[in-house]
DNA sequence: GCTTGATTTTGATCATTGATCAATATATTT
DNA sequence: AAATATATTGATCAATGATCAAAATCAAGC
């Protein structure tokens, strides 16, 4: 039996939600057990269950932790140059990471919590601070009445550069090598789109 | 017992993809299961495993359907005018449905197949057709030298419009209103990003 | 009508899963 | 040491996906 003071219940947590991340990256949602969590760390399945509500619990906590990942690396990058560069960085920033772990990221889609039962506000608050970035990013490109709608462009931004990874992992609709591509083509429209020029 | 002349296969097919459909619309998609099907269409399991592969197989297949939903809205709506408002004529009927039948639609991203199985090219056939719509009603709006491109910049508006509505759906990131608006912004700017004039 | 063969339908069966919880083991406090 | 609090276990339950031999139904040939 595996004694009580081997793991601080703070180290189990990211010990489960490590496996938890391993057996998401090899096989999306399905590839995620209580019993092969409690399995790959060495515990039975109770404790999973003394640290999480249930398995979608768990799993929103590890979605949770694939946000702060994904803010740290974008955050990680600092704006030199023009703000369309920095976009661009940004978006590319996020097809990397899409790209590099695409069942991790995929199981923020693969993931609905039951009927009626919503998202936990710290989850949504990770989310707002993801979109936060790209609404700092873009304001340099904005004139004094467009500033007030910054949230809602870098809004319009974001979705389309998460629809582009998403759709690429929809059904291989787009081969990776133009995913890029596309992303490109995207914030060039769009920054060229909100110059004051037209 | 249920007689075997009481459906035609091709009956119990529908009826089974409607059974799943409405529990999709419940409940997403761990709302589809083997039995559930099999007892709303009044039916055993066995017969389900006669009709599909897998429950996998199931489920592509409801999502077939709803692809072939979607694009059966989309070609009703005819190019008059400008092209810009036929694009946005598009897309708010995307997004409508999307919004009409947020977890039937949600079941295109909730569900994926299991690691090593792609999706059928029957399938792929269905999302490439959904696209060759975004495609013809861009082409007006592009000049000689965008024709070439006009594949590359459909899938980009349409992966826009996609990730639009699909980040609404990740954690209500967007309030419904607001989704039209967003829409309205990208293909503004997406247009006016194509036009020559700058 | 009867027999033969193909197809459909059933439901018992198996392994696996998510979840619960009383019992046990360990740690902490008094 | 005793009492209290917490962690861990694993047996247990109901539900699920899937399989398959047996039973039921149908169609064709005679």
């Amino acid at each position: 039996m595996a004694r009580r003071s081997d793991h601080s219940r703070e180290e189990l947590y990211e010990m489960a939600l490590d496996a938890a991340r391993r057996m998401a990256e090899k096989d999306g949602l399905r590839g995620i057990t209580s019993r092969g969590v409690a399995r790959e760390i060495g515990y039975t399945i109770g404790t999973i269950y003394n640290l999480f509500d249930d398995l979608d619990d768990l799993i929103v906590h590890l979605n949770g932790r694939t946000l702060d990942e994904l803010h740290a690396r974008l955050s990680g990058l600092k704006p030199g140059g023009n703000a369309e560069n920095y976009l661009l960085e940004l978006a590319r920033g996020y097809m990397e990471f899409t790209q590099q772990h695409p069942r991790l990221w995929g199981l923020l889609l693969e993931h609905r919590l039951p009927e009626g039962r919503g998202p936990p506000d710290w989850y949504e608050a990770r989310l707002f601070r993801l979109l936060g970035l790209i609404e700092r990013a873009i304001e340099p490109s904005l004139d004094a009445r467009q500033k007030k709608k910054s949230r809602h462009l870098a809004r319009v931004l974001w979705s389309s550069v998460h629809g582009i990874c998403s759709l690429g992992a929809l059904g291989g609709l787009a081969v990776e090598e133009t995913e890029s591509e596309m992303v490109q083509t995207l914030i060039t429209l769009f920054v060229a789109g909100l110059s004051p020029g037209r």
